[in-house]
DNA sequence: CCGGATCCGTTTCGATACTG
DNA sequence: CAGTATCGAAACGGATCCGG
């Protein structure tokens, strides 16, 4: 994206360098609120990313140093994507992203009870989402989702 | 963008589907921190939007509720592009990506001040933000400019 | 002049098929 | 399962033209 190599002194700007495309995100969604973590479980999402597009998006996010590559330890063929403490930043962003979808959203499906208590309690919340995904926890889905400690 | 037509539960997927192109946001990051507000300023910007696209973005943002079109009372052949509430709420995300931003952009240029009193005092500038947009204002630029009163 | 609309060459993107 | 190759579709940039 060459478009922002012209440096200009708006804080934002690097954010939507990084995320000014329609799938990076949605990698970075997947692994925080789903607690995807492999190549076949991003495939796998809704949205229908297609094979090449995605190897080339988390090729970007990696190299861009928001998630890293590890082998998986109990399946040799397969590598786990986690993010790093880059990524782990984003979850304020992700966060504010949710709020504004869920109020504006005419038709959103998203969990009261999750919004509600986003919006009113962020100090505590947030820091728990974090360490949550650090452990390889999600938003939403397993059994040490942040959704089932409320 | 039919890639979200698919519905889902999580509550990000709405401005991922506004805001998953590289165009968007930047005509709403001029409203706010530079309070640009014709056609012609937001064609002025350093990532020189072509016309086409900045009329069809102007349109879709219009069409999405987030800005509003209104004949200039000054100048009969311009346009003014204000944001709506659904804009003005864009307001904390935006600044979550100015504080991403400025922390993991290895060479960026945001003012420290400005980044160092949003990220201690949000429930304070935040409001103060929203104000001095919905008065034409902006963030960096102009004489009510939210730096000038830190 | 300002705000677009239109056309066109080029690039990028993405769906599908295929491979190690 | 994790990617690459191919190829058509879409988006983009630039120039130009037009109405007010």
């Amino acid at each position: 994206m060459k478009r922002l190599d012209v440096k200009s002194h708006c804080p934002i700007n690097y954010a939507l360098e990084c995320f000014g495309d329609p799938w990076s995100l949605l990698i970075v969604r997947d692994i925080v609120y789903f607690g995807k973590k492999t190549y076949g479980e991003f495939l796998a999402s809704e949205e229908r990313i297609a094979t090449n597009v995605l190897a080339n998006r988390l090729a970007d996010l990696e190299k861009k140093g928001i998630i890293k590559k590890c082998p998986c330890d109990t399946d040799k063929r397969k590598d786990i994507y986690m993010l790093t403490e880059r990524g782990l930043d984003l979850i304020p962003l992700l966060s504010e992203m949710a709020l504004w979808g869920a109020k504006h959203d005419v038709d959103t499906d998203a969990p009261k009870e999750w919004v509600e208590t986003l919006s009113r309690d962020k100090e505590h919340i947030l820091p728990l989402v974090r360490t949550t995904v650090e452990k390889g926890g999600a938003v939403f889905m397993g059994p040490n989702s942040v959704v089932s400690k409320l």
